[in-house]
DNA sequence: ATTAGAGTAAACAGCC
DNA sequence: TGGCTGTTTACTCTAA
């Protein structure tokens, strides 16, 4: 809800990009989450896919296979980081939004990630799915390596073979590599079942048409397979002839592998378990039948069988399709039997996930209950910083043990140590007053909000600058205006480190007042209030970037998250994915507007006389910044000025308020505005 | 080495 | 007169 101040400086975070100081001799830092991201990698080819351009060695349609297989992966990645962008509605821009903000994501293959990245990515359960996905497609690249190996084989060993065995060795291969097609079918239809995968669905064609880039083309098989036996084999027209027929419907495609001799699928009728498919698939099916009203099997008025969509407009005739179309044949045993699979492999995905995060949290001495901490090192960006003294000794107290904080509260002092960060930020003795480019930073409301009772009890002095702790007491009131008492009061109520020494921190409180011109002195009825000028706040401290990556990074890693996603996805659109990003698909207005501390100001000083606004970016220097500036030196000419409100650039909300009010309205805008 | 932001200390003035 | 509030200056430290 606060504004993200510009420069809440944050102790122990990880350092962005620019590490630490030297004298702490600190690595840098992999930086968090969104720095994370930056549109770093090539991306491979997004359009990869079967080109209908003709015949296809196998080994190229091995290798098409596993690019696929990479797709799935990617094209889940993508939607999983969309699904992060927008933590207030995942759900409703997983298919609309995959090509906004995981575009860098997107560009990178997840081969590309580094384990690391994507934790820095994703959420852990998102981390999972990714986890599980990419799994998968290791597990079908081993599948097709597999056969791979042995259509060599039968390749060298083709030539002296009767034609007929060859034919059979082939047609037992081909359906082997319909199995595989099928099982990464059955896998992306199971992850959009589960949300995991958004795929447009093709109800005009068959299922496996549903899968458009993920998966082979059913038309493109029998080119596929056509290339494939085009070594001069014999079966090459029974290959074209059955793969003809996998342009049909999915039944059609997998009904191919019906002669049971040659399949080995099917000739396989024991389950994982023992138990003979024949006999589970036909009892699920009854089973789930006598469920009334409902069937597993059934759901949004479609055959929820895997590989078939099939639209039923009522229970019983979607009971009556499933006696028809998946009655107990060999298709709907290998569909079962490949289902039992994914579900195996996602079972034993899931275990070993399980296990990883186990150790995971064991090595970071996480309780496994408490996801908070996953997100501190997002919050604590490093910041400008300040308060460096007693952040030395807060920061190097817990390593000794002196000074613990509460459970949930640890992470602010002692944060996740990032990767590359190491104990070298967390050492005794190494100076912690540590700054970053990071010129715009975290949500100090955010972090005082999770720690608050940390503060409140810990001796520890916050990692924010008095600034930004006063801003931070003015913007918590409903008023946005408090009188200095009020703001000594903030202090002592919210951090017990300020109940001592208070000759010290009052002084510099008073002393951020008056030295910050984003602190405007209002005389109120009840006497002088202060109040923020967010802009002044945010203008005060310009970073020093220019147009390049780290410029982006840096306004991402400050700006709040909603507005965050916007131009973060706009700037990284525009960066690293121009296809996808239109002349109008970013709006400078909105960029210029959320990214208020563009390298415009960079040099410029804060210049607050100018009442045409000429030497400022205009859209930063309202002559509503003269005006507070005025303010203190004569705040009743100062609420008269202020009153009409900023001309441009400037959102003036509330200006119904109290008369006393209005000249703390400047606020408001500061929410917008990150 | 330079520069800038931040913290600290202190002097000073005005007001109650 | 003393305390509070507010302003200003100087200095130090840290990081860029």
């Amino acid at each position: 809800m606060m504004v993200e101040s510009a420069s809440e400086t944050i102790r122990s975070a990880p350092s962005g990009q620019n590490g630490v100081g030297s004298l702490s001799g600190q690595t840098d830092g992999s930086s968090g989450g969104a720095t994370g991201t930056t549109a770093s990698g090539t991306g491979r080819d997004m359009t990869t896919g079967a080109d209908s351009n003709g015949e296809m060695s196998p080994a190229e349609l091995l290798h098409f296979q596993q690019q696929q297989a990479l797709q799935v992966a990617r094209q889940f990645l993508l939607q999983q980081a969309s699904g992060l962008s927008s933590p207030g509605n995942n759900d409703s821009k997983q298919s609309a939004s995959a090509v906004q903000v995981p575009v860098s994501v997107a560009m990178m293959s997840p081969q590309m990630l580094t384990p690391q990245q994507m934790q820095q990515i994703l959420s852990p359960p998102q981390l999972a799915g990714v986890v599980v996905g990419i799994a998968l497609q290791e597990y079908y690249k081993k599948q097709q390596e597999q056969l791979h190996l042995q259509l060599l084989t039968q390749q060298q060993a083709g030539k002296p073979q009767p034609k007929e065995a060859l034919g059979n060795k082939q047609l037992a291969f081909q359906q082997q590599l319909l199995q595989m097609q099928q099982l990464q079918q059955q896998h992306l239809l199971n992850l959009q079942r589960q949300g995991l995968v958004s795929l447009q669905p093709n109800q005009a064609s068959g299922p496996l048409q549903t899968l458009p880039q993920a998966a082979v083309c059913p038309t493109d098989l029998p080119q596929l397979w056509k290339g494939e036996g085009a070594p001069g084999q014999p079966a090459e027209d029974s290959v074209k002839q059955e793969g003809l027929d996998l342009t049909g419907t999915a039944a059609t495609a997998t009904s191919f592998a019906a002669p049971p001799k040659v399949s080995p699928p099917l000739s396989h009728h024991t389950l994982p378990n023992g138990q003979p498919t024949v006999l589970t698939s036909r009892r699920d099916s009854s089973s789930h039948e006598e469920t009334p009203g409902s069937h597993p099997l059934y759901g949004h008025g479609e055959c929820k069988w895997p590989g078939c969509e099939t639209l039923c407009e009522d229970l019983g005739q979607f009971i009556k399709h499933l006696n028809t179309e998946h009655a107990l044949d060999d298709r709907s045993t290998a569909q079962c039997r490949v289902q039992m699979q994914v579900v195996q492999q996602l079972e034993i995905q899931l275990a070993k996930e399980s296990e990883r995060l186990q150790a995971m949290m064991a090595h970071l001495h996480m309780r496994p209950s408490e996801p908070k901490p996953f997100s501190q090192p997002l919050n604590l960006v490093p910041g400008s910083s300040s308060f460096s003294k007693v952040t030395v000794s807060a920061a190097d107290s817990f390593p000794d043990g002196l000074v613990h904080p509460p459970t949930s509260a640890a992470a602010p002092v002692t944060p996740l140590r990032p990767p590359g960060l190491g104990s070298a930020s967390l050492h005794g003795g190494g100076p912690a007053r540590r700054r970053s480019s990071d010129k715009f930073c975290s949500p100090i409301s955010s972090e005082l909000a999770q720690n608050h009772e940390f503060y409140k009890n810990a001796d520890v002095r916050p990692p924010f600058t008095y600034a930004s702790l006063i801003r931070q007491a003015i913007l918590e009131t409903p008023d946005r205006q408090l009188t200095l008492n009020e703001i000594y009061n903030w202090f002592t109520r919210m951090f017990a480190y300020f109940r001592r020494n208070t000759a010290t921190w009052k002084n510099a409180v008073r002393h951020n007042l008056s030295l910050h011109k984003c602190f405007v002195r209002v005389e109120n009825v009840k006497g002088a209030v202060w109040t923020v000028d967010e802009r002044e706040y945010q203008k005060r401290r310009p970073p020093k970037m220019t147009g390049s990556p780290t410029l982006v990074k840096n306004m991402i890693s400050g700006l709040s998250y909603g507005a965050l996603n916007a131009s973060y996805q706009a700037a990284l659109a525009e960066s690293s994915f121009p296809l996808l990003n239109s002349p109008g698909m970013l709006n400078p207005g909105s960029a210029s507007s959320l990214l208020p501390l563009s390298h415009d100001d960079v040099g410029a000083p804060v210049e607050p006389l100018p009442s045409n606004g000429s030497s400022s970016p205009p859209r930063l220097s309202p002559p509503q910044y003269s005006h507070q500036v005025q303010v203190k030196e004569e705040p009743a000419e100062a609420e008269e000025d202020r009153q009409p409100g900023p001309p441009l650039g400037t959102p003036n909300p509330s200006a119904s308020g109290p008369p006393e009010d209005r000249d703390l309205e400047e606020e408001l805008p500061g929410e917008e505005l990150s």
